[in-house]
DNA sequence: TCTGGGGTCCTAGGACCC
DNA sequence: TCTGGGGTCCTAGGACCC
């Protein structure tokens, strides 16, 4: 289609979704022409995984989550470049930027894809369609990187209409062919269909998006569940309620926080464990400080070394955002499991039911006067704001990491 | 040196309350 | 002395997303 074809095809779809391609790596190999015609992994680490690959790397079937040994068998002429977040975080700060220009309707997903509804932007700026190419082209003048847009009616078909787009594409789904693009498509392309339910599906013999479509609901439910059955139904119709939804702000805190660790070895010895538990203990606490909430369930996960997991969990009376609180609940959950030197892969530790701390404050005031331990939480946090994340830590921690 | 780390949501059973 | 029904909270596990 022309791009005239395309702005009046896109007229009744004011649904944006936009995707950056490999982001990770795009952003990793921009400032290095030397890396520009090589194979490129962003991850690493000990017992890693791919966080991103270039389209370089992926034609050797190198792809995002691979455990990094793999990826590496599969590619060993790959340079591999460990991840820099800020970086990461800053690039997208720039785009997510960008859109909010175009609209303030602007729902980010993750650092490195957001939906857009431009409905109230198609005067001032011209067709959906348009506004996508322009928002391409601004990007890739700013930050060097491309991004591949899906314009349509619903956010579930602009999501899978950007995946189609990719790389460095525009894919406009009209309301009138949605069913004839959604249904050709493998049902694991939907959203909220994993490996699991994939199997599962393709057990009933039910291998596309069309497939799904011509069953009977109850009979979806009786697979999958009654809230997914529903789910899949709908969308296999293109039918979506799903508004977007500009991500909540400080009034609308995170539902939980948490924080886990994957051993550089397998271990079995309580005291690191323990150690270890502390460390995240304080990483999530200081973590609730600062976005001021206080949580009352206390999670911790352990994964041993088959990679099984299992979690236990104790709510306390009231909320708490205090490390020692957390630790020592963490800690009797763990002592409670009474492993016999069962060797762990990894620990966690999660904050869930949390509150902003304007709601519990009376009850914190009371719990520091009981303990102290508020006030001490308080001067690690003056003292890591003034000397950086490793200069206060519990004498337990002393020792590790640093000379 | 197979399989990270940050989250959200759903299911299901039992306790507990009215 | 024979068996309610609904709502909410808590716990554990699991699937999924990026």
């Amino acid at each position: 289609m022309s791009p005239r074809d395309l702005a009046a095809a896109s007229r009744e779809c004011p649904i944006l979704h936009v995707d950056m391609d490999a982001f990770y790596a795009s952003v990793a190999v921009r400032d290095r022409p030397d890396l520009q015609d090589v194979p490129v992994i962003v991850g690493g680490g000990h017992r890693g995984v791919v966080l991103s690959a270039n389209y370089l790397a992926r034609e050797y079937g190198v792809r995002s989550a691979m455990p990094m040994t793999r990826a590496r068998r599969l590619c060993p002429q790959a340079v591999v470049i460990p991840p820099e977040f800020a970086t990461f975080t800053a690039v997208s700060s720039s785009v997510m930027e960008n859109f909010r220009q175009v609209t303030p309707l602007v729902e980010a997903l993750s650092l490195d894809e957001a939906f857009l509804d431009v409905s109230g932007s198609v005067r001032r700026l011209g067709s959906p369609y348009t506004i996508a190419e322009q928002l391409r082209a601004r990007i890739y003048d700013e930050q060097g990187i491309t991004c591949s847009v899906g314009v349509a009616s619903t956010v579930a078909v602009a999501k899978l209409a950007s995946r189609r787009a990719k790389p460095d594409g525009v894919v406009v789904v009209p309301p009138q062919s949605v069913t004839a693009f959604l249904h050709p498509l493998d049902v694991g392309e939907l959203w909220g269909v994993g490996e699991k339910t994939t199997q599962m599906l393709n057990r009933l013999g039910l291998m596309t998006v069309g497939d799904i479509a011509h069953t009977p609901l109850a009979t979806l439910q009786r697979a999958v569940g009654a809230s997914l059955g529903a789910q899949l139904h709908q969308l296999a119709w293109g039918q979506d309620r799903r508004v977007v939804t500009p991500r909540r702000g400080a009034d609308e805190p995170d539902k939980s926080m948490g924080a886990d660790e994957t051993f550089g070895r397998d271990t079995d010895d309580p005291e690191v464990i323990l150690r270890e538990i502390l460390r995240l203990s304080a990483k999530v606490a200081g973590r609730m400080r600062t976005a001021r909430v206080a949580g009352r369930t206390v999670t911790l996960r352990v994964r041993f070394a088959d990679f099984t997991t299992i979690t236990r969990s104790r709510t306390l009376g009231d909320a708490t955002d205090v490390t020692q609180e957390i630790y020592q609940t963490a800690a009797d959950l763990f002592t409670a499991l009474g492993l016999q030197r069962a060797r762990l892969r990894l620990v966690g530790v999660r904050m869930e039911g949390l509150l902003p701390r304007a709601a519990v404050q009376r009850q914190l005031v009371l719990g520091a006067r009981e303990s102290g331990w508020s006030e001490a939480d308080q001067a690690v946090d003056r003292a890591t704001l003034r000397f950086g994340a490793q200069a206060v830590r519990p004498a337990t921690l002393l020792g590790e990491g640093r000379p």
